[in-house]
DNA sequence: CACAACATGTAATAGGTTACATGATTTC
DNA sequence: GAAATCATGTAACCTATTACATGTTGTG
């Protein structure tokens, strides 16, 4: 600050819903609206953002020169705004995406079945078959989008939008873990004994 | 408040991280330092947190009688602090533990491959080429900590530590996981064509 | 004697959720 | 005409990270 003019050098490092933004939008212009759909699936499985998060982050955004954007007047009392990634924000984006991630994923799911033996065994078992069952259900649906993704050709390192293939790839992957494990421990707090893990459930 | 005593009723709804903290407490009287190192393994493969996180809520959870704790002082300028569930804490805790979760994974490996052809795809290749080296070690890691575990009887729900094993079953699943597809989209990247999922690597 | 481990706290900041606020257009 | 969808923002609150602050005990 202070004076020095010509600051707008590519100082700023932006956030990781910065960076998240920045990949929606690599898929095409979009406004904050449409984000707050697209961010839902598949990315949603992975990474969350609800819309009083993405409209302050698309101003900064705009502020640091990564995205620019259009007004088209409605509906509403506000300006439509679409968003655009300018190529300072490519430039950002594939500086942060080579940097080896750290942040450790959080797993509620997990850390109940950490305190698993403080609970009742048939209401804590319950818990992680119905978990199973939902599994089971996410499962079908994220093949179900995988086949429709394969046939457009999503599934090509060619295709722009082939990200979306590979998260849900990982979608398919973590709904198989979360079902086999769920059974798993289900099993043992049911039994009372120790289950070895991946044998066929009873 | 305002006036009406005994209100120390069990309207007092706590934070996850509380409930954490319960968990860990019902291995054990700890202190906070000693709740600090317990978090890191192998709650911490799904679920982190700092000193300066535990130590206030530890205050919150005593405060709200969920914790009772007995000072021995020293070392360092303040006492040190060993705390133990009470009754009310185990009832508040088996209380959340039956209750479904709904929180979403957040995971930076699967956003960054969301935008994974953003970047250079050698780059990115090594990116994930990388992760699955390390995923192998973790891997190898974690075997060894189950199979200690086996040892110990801790595969068995009558176990008070059983959650301990459970979570690290996960922990296995998901490197296992994890190195599956970080292979295959080395793989797809490397290549630029379409890999299946789930054929042995090249 | 330096350095790691033990031990407990607070302050500032960043990240994220819930709730508040407004209003047009389209569909049943 | 009611309800859903489109569309954008702010405020209050909760959660989590980084940095600041202090001081002892044990090990090489």
């Amino acid at each position: 600050m202070a004076g020095i003019e010509g600051d707008d050098s590519a100082t700023t490092s932006g956030s990781t819903l910065g960076y998240a933004l920045l990949s929606l939008l690599t898929r095409g212009p979009a406004t904050g609206y449409q984000l707050t759909q697209q961010v839902k699936a598949p990315l949603g499985h992975f990474w969350t953002a609800r819309h009083s998060q993405i409209y302050p982050e698309l101003a900064r955004l705009s502020a640091a020169g990564w995205v620019d954007s259009v007004e088209q007047a409605g509906p509403g009392p506000r300006a439509k705004k679409t968003y655009a990634v300018t190529a300072a924000g490519l430039t950002a984006l594939r500086a942060w995406l080579v940097i080896p991630p750290t942040a450790q994923p959080r797993s509620e799911i997990t850390l109940k079945a950490y305190a698993a033996t403080s609970a009742d065994p048939v209401a804590m078992a319950a818990l992680y078959t119905d978990l199973a069952e939902r599994s089971t259900r996410l499962l079908a649906e994220y093949e179900q989008d995988a086949s429709r993704m394969r046939a457009a050709g999503q599934d090509d390192p060619g295709n722009p939008r082939f990200g979306n293939y590979a998260v849900l790839m990982m979608g398919v992957e973590s709904q198989r873990v979360v079902h086999r494990w769920a059974l798993w421990l289900a099993s043992c707090l049911r039994t009372g004994r120790p289950v070895p893990y991946g044998e066929p459930p009873g």
